[in-house]
DNA sequence: GACGCCCGTGTAACCGGTTACGTAGACGTC
DNA sequence: GACGTCTACGTAACCGGTTACACGGGCGTC
């Protein structure tokens, strides 16, 4: 059940190992012959070439490194299908990381990635990127995907304050007057970012009242549902992102509220169920970002030059059913 | 910029690269002194351990292939999550690789893997488990995930026997007569497996009426929209999965039918969609088919005896509105 | 003091490829 | 016939680790 060597093929072909990988790999200075009988040899023995020993002597995998917070749902799938995509179709794989929250498991799993990937993309929104420089096993080219600005190397990122001044200009252009935000999990750089944008880009005859969230459906329902215990008055909500946006609405139409009519709502992201929810949000192209990262990453393995140093993935404003009435 | 050898650490210790090796692989038969020598002189030059040249002389990569079709949506991020909390925790990587539909491509995809990984988790439905199996880089140690019958070596299975066979019972206890059977694509196993188990759980005094589909929402869209234009009466629809009952449920909506009560809808997953909309379905839990499949892999390549050869992971009943009212 | 044993260490072979370098032979030129 | 060139090919070093085997020295035993 061993697998054949290319010493075997070698033999086989009564040539030497030297002439085996030509031939194998299609050089030039082989004779027709030759090459044949090596060809031949390989397939009688089922010769599949060793990629572990090949990447050793090249000093090259074809292979990049995915490390990723724990994702959950489309986010996590698109951004991977992008991903795939674009290496593949480049000839790369992909070895998938997650980091999870701990610190320094963090750093033992980048570092395990030397000799096992030429490069690494990096999603890391909730921590700091120098802290992510440090942990790098240097010497390996990363792309950073949503990383707090001013990260190291090359980085990607979703125009969150582009996204975030759109639903702006759109919740004001709808006549909104006083607006609420859900705010994501504190130190998440998508998070502060959204925010910043948003209010940013508000007519200053618009009131903004932020209120506390970690970017699940339930803390949009709880903060909305609360909001409503109280007196305060308010004709908009713009969530950090789509899952707290459904949880308001639920909590919206629990009370009775009319979407859109009494309170508009807002998202970010365009998860799938937001079409299906009519729900007005930003949409983010994750599988865009995920093969544009893999483009550029491979780019700089392949030694095309690399382009702009940060790149700015533009989101689209979706307008639906939670903010106008069709 | 070139990263430290095992060399430069021995040098800097002064012992050689075989104590080196011992000390930081926490052998016994070392010295306490030289172990901490080798320790500072490690981490003074920054060593992370080559992970290519290590797998190269253990024969052991520590890492997992995975060949997935192109699937869409959460069903892949729900595997793929199953299959790395299993891995990482037992110390593997995966090695991520989509088998799109042309076949050749799909054999090179495979082969590829020689090398690079200790074992396979492969997922492909829609192909002949004969022709998979010709494909492996023997040697190879493979864990197949919902392959028709038959597979070699391990298999772990959806139980789409049993699932479907949990709808028929439901359907027939609410008291529905005469159902339409949306199928999936032609020669995928898990359409056929719903469908035979639909058939052979059915009460025989309900008629059965199986229209083409092939897993979009819009073959189901369309097929109910067709069937609405004759004078076929139905009380019931079951749909392969629940893409399709989605689409169905548009096209009754649309054509002003009352689900549940003039006909009741079925499908087959419990994507995410189907909790929103209310969806009666077959809960398939696929993160736990991803760490099932990861875990008895692992077994296998730690050594650990493998139970039984094949496994099915059993789904539940999930009863919505679509099929009862609340 | 000869012997055996154990401990800690170094040397070098090995994993399976790639490739720099050397060389034998065919051929052309003067 | 001596010499240079070119082509096709083999030998062996190398990538960066692990480890079988050899070895020297300290110690206990008779």
């Amino acid at each position: 059940m061993a697998e054949a060597t290319i010493r075997d093929v070698a033999r086989r072909a009564a040539v030497s190992v030297a002439s085996v990988s030509r031939a194998l790999n299609g050089l030039s200075n082989v004779h027709p012959d030759t090459r044949a009988r090596v060809l031949a040899a390989a397939k009688d023995l089922g010769y599949v070439p060793h990629a572990g020993a090949r990447s050793l002597s090249l000093a090259r995998t074809h292979a990049i490194g995915v490390v990723l917070p724990d994702l959950h749902g489309e986010f996590f799938s698109e951004l991977v299908r992008g991903l795939d995509r674009e290496a593949s179709s480049r000839g790369y794989h992909l070895l998938l990381s997650n980091m999870h929250d701990a610190r320094d498991h963090a750093a033992q799993a980048l570092r395990a990635m030397r000799g096992r990937v030429d490069g690494l993309i990096v999603m890391a929104p909730h921590i700091d990127p120098a802290a992510v420089a440090a942990m790098l096993p240097a010497s390996l080219p990363t792309v950073m995907i949503n990383s707090p600005a001013g990260a190291t190397g090359t980085a990607l990122r979703v125009d969150n304050h582009g996204g975030a001044q759109a639903i702006a200009h759109h919740l004001a252009s709808i006549g909104c007057k006083r607006i609420v935000h859900i705010a994501g999990p504190e130190g998440n750089s998508d998070a502060t970012e959204r925010l910043d944008g948003f209010r940013a880009a508000l007519p200053s005859d618009i009131e903004l009242l932020v209120l506390p969230g970690d970017f699940t459906e339930q803390a949009g329902e709880q903060a909305v549902a609360a909001l409503l215990q109280t007196d305060v008055t308010f004709d908009a909500i713009f969530a950090a992102n789509d899952m707290m946006a459904l949880g308001a609405l639920q909590a919206l139409r629990a009370a009775g509220r009319d979407v859109p009519r009494e309170v508009a709502v807002a998202g970010f992201d365009d998860v799938p169920l937001a079409r299906y929810l009519s729900l007005t949000t930003i949409q983010v192209h994750m599988t865009e970002l995920g093969s544009r990262a893999a483009a550029r990453l491979v780019d700089i393995l392949d030694g095309r030059g690399s382009g702009p140093a940060d790149e700015l993935i533009p989101p689209a404003l979706v307008v639906r059913g939670t903010t106008v009435t069709e």
